[in-house]
Order: structure tokens, then C-alpha cells, then sequence
DNA sequence: ATTAACACGTGAGCC
DNA sequence: TGGCTCACGTGTTAA
């Protein structure tokens, strides 16, 4: 009676992408509820029953696209396992977050620092995602050489 | 005969905070299955379908932490919805992502330049995270002055 | 044969 | 009242 399982082609991975047998099932649903219609004393339990599970159907359904949606923001899923996939999507907000304070972590004391010192500190206090640049010395002497360096050296002296 | 409801306490909010019934499901489930062993022919099958029973009871569970740990690590959760969580997870990674990528946008543009301009365009090139430190001429000149600048006129003539 | 993962229908609680 | 959201047990499919 309940299970009318033929056409069970839905595994996870199947449903996930082809998202068919919605039609299908409806049909199936309202000739089912058609003939227990007539053959039932009570028309109005039945149709709120068939109305139930029209809607718990359509709830499942938004709840794996919404799984579906997480799954597609989210890089490198190993499993395809519901659980994995908001396990993934939990330790990538994680590791996000901590990057995130690291990042600021290393503008903060980049903020506080007073650059007042030495060479060596100078190159020191460029942040890890900036330093690829490098802010070599001889850029800096080329860029205040080619600037006015004259000048500088009249108003240093 | 199924659905024995009592106790019936577990709504959404209720399952998610106090997760018990467990123990309580596991002895009356125990009990049951034990019931049925005396009267029914076989026991093998019940025994099995019993399994089954205590099995997805624990795979639901699992969901259900899995569930709720995302939902801890995301900011601003609207609704306690089973779907929201998931919708406002995904949001989130999604702002997440596009807030990585203006970051490695301006450290992308801050490398292509040529660090070759006036000074005008000198500090518009700081992006603005670590604009704050605003890496003045003032402070160039210094540090390079503190090195050797004598050096450096030298090797420029 | 055993197990894991899933979709389904159903009843119950809340608003 | 009806429309949601949820947990539950069950049957099925694939590894």
C-alpha cells in the first residue's frame, strides 16, 4: 500500500542530479488518491492526507537543493554523504575564519609597529600576502632617485 | 504498533539543545524487539529490522549534530530552520569568497604596478587594509637615508 | 549476508 | 482552523 516502490531509480547521487520523477510520483499520487476517494467513506481525510505529503515532498526536495547549493560553494568535497558534506562545509568555514585572523592579526601589528627602525625591520613588517613584492630596497632607491633625489638630498642636508 | 508516541517532546528546538531519548529509545526498542522475538516466527528478521531502526536513528542524530555545528560556526542565523541554516551557510561562504577575492584583487593590482610614478600615485597604491601605516615619503627617505645614502648618491653618479 | 545511505509516507506539535 | 516543520519507522538500492 504505502511504498508503491516501483521506479526506486533515486539513490543520493541520481536525485542530487537529475531531479526527474516529481511528475511522475505526482501522477501516480493523484490516482491513488482519486481511487481511495471513492472507495473511502471520508474524501476530506484522504485529500489532507495527499496534500501532507505533496508538501513534505516538496520540503525535502528544497531541503536537498539547499544541500546542494552548500555542496557547489564549497571546494574540494571528498564524500558525496550528506554528513560529509556539512562536515566539509563546517571545517571550510573554519579554516576560512582562522585566514581571516590571521589576515588581520598580521594588520594589526603591522598598524602598531612604529617604522622608525633599522632596515631589517623594515622588510620584516610587509605582511606574508603582500611580500611576494618583495618592496625590494633598490625599487624604493629608484623610486626616490627618480623622483627628486636631489632634493632630498638638499633638504637632508 | 509503529510511531508508539509517547513522550513525544522532540520538537526541532527541543532535539537540538537536550539531546536525549536515546537511552530511553534504546530500552524500549530493546524491550520491543524481545516482544516480538517470543511471538514471532522469526527472529532473525526482526532482530535485523531492529538494526535498521537503531541504525538510522543514529544516522539522523548525526545529521543533526553535523547540522547544528554548522549552524554554530555561522554568524547571524535568522531562523532555526533546518533549510535556512543551510540557505544562510551558503550566503555566507559566498561573502566570504568575494571578500578573499577583493582582498587578492588589490594585492593583485598593488603587484602589477610599477612603483615608478610620483608620489601621488605612490600612496594611492597601498590598498586599504594596510593603508593605515600609509608608508610616507617622509619615512622612505628616512629609512633610506638611515642606510646609506652617501652609497647610494655615489653609485647613482 | 551485512551495512550504509537514502526517499518515502505518516503522525504529531506549533503557530 | 490549516499549514508549516520535524522525527520516526520502513523499504530499497548499492557497495
Amino acid at each position: 500500500m504505502e511504498n508503491f516502490g516501483d521506479e526506486y531509480k533515486h539513490y543520493w547521487e541520481t536525485n542530487m542530479f537529475l531531479q526527474t520523477e516529481e511528475l511522475d510520483s505526482w501522477g501516480l499520487d493523484e490516482a491513488l488518491s482519486g481511487y481511495y476517494d471513492s472507495s473511502s467513506p471520508d474524501g476530506g481525510t484522504s485529500s489532507a492526507a495527499s496534500k501532507n505529503i505533496a508538501s513534505e515532498r516538496n520540503r525535502r526536495k528544497k531541503l536537498n537543493d539547499r544541500l546542494f547549493a552548500l555542496r557547489a560553494v564549497v571546494p574540494n568535497i571528498s564524500k558525496m554523504d550528506k554528513i560529509s558534506i556539512l562536515k566539509d562545509a563546517t571545517e571550510y568555514i573554519q579554516q576560512l575564519h582562522e585566514q581571516e585572523k590571521s589576515i588581520k592579526g598580521e594588520i594589526m601589528e603591522l598598524e602598531s609597529r612604529k617604522l622608525k627602525n633599522p632596515s631589517s625591520d623594515f622588510e620584516q613588517e610587509i605582511p606574508v600576502l603582500v611580500r611576494s613584492k618583495k618592496m625590494k630596497t633598490e625599487q624604493i632607491i629608484d623610486y626616490v632617485s627618480s623622483r627628486s633625489l636631489i632634493e632630498v638630498i638638499e633638504d637632508k642636508h
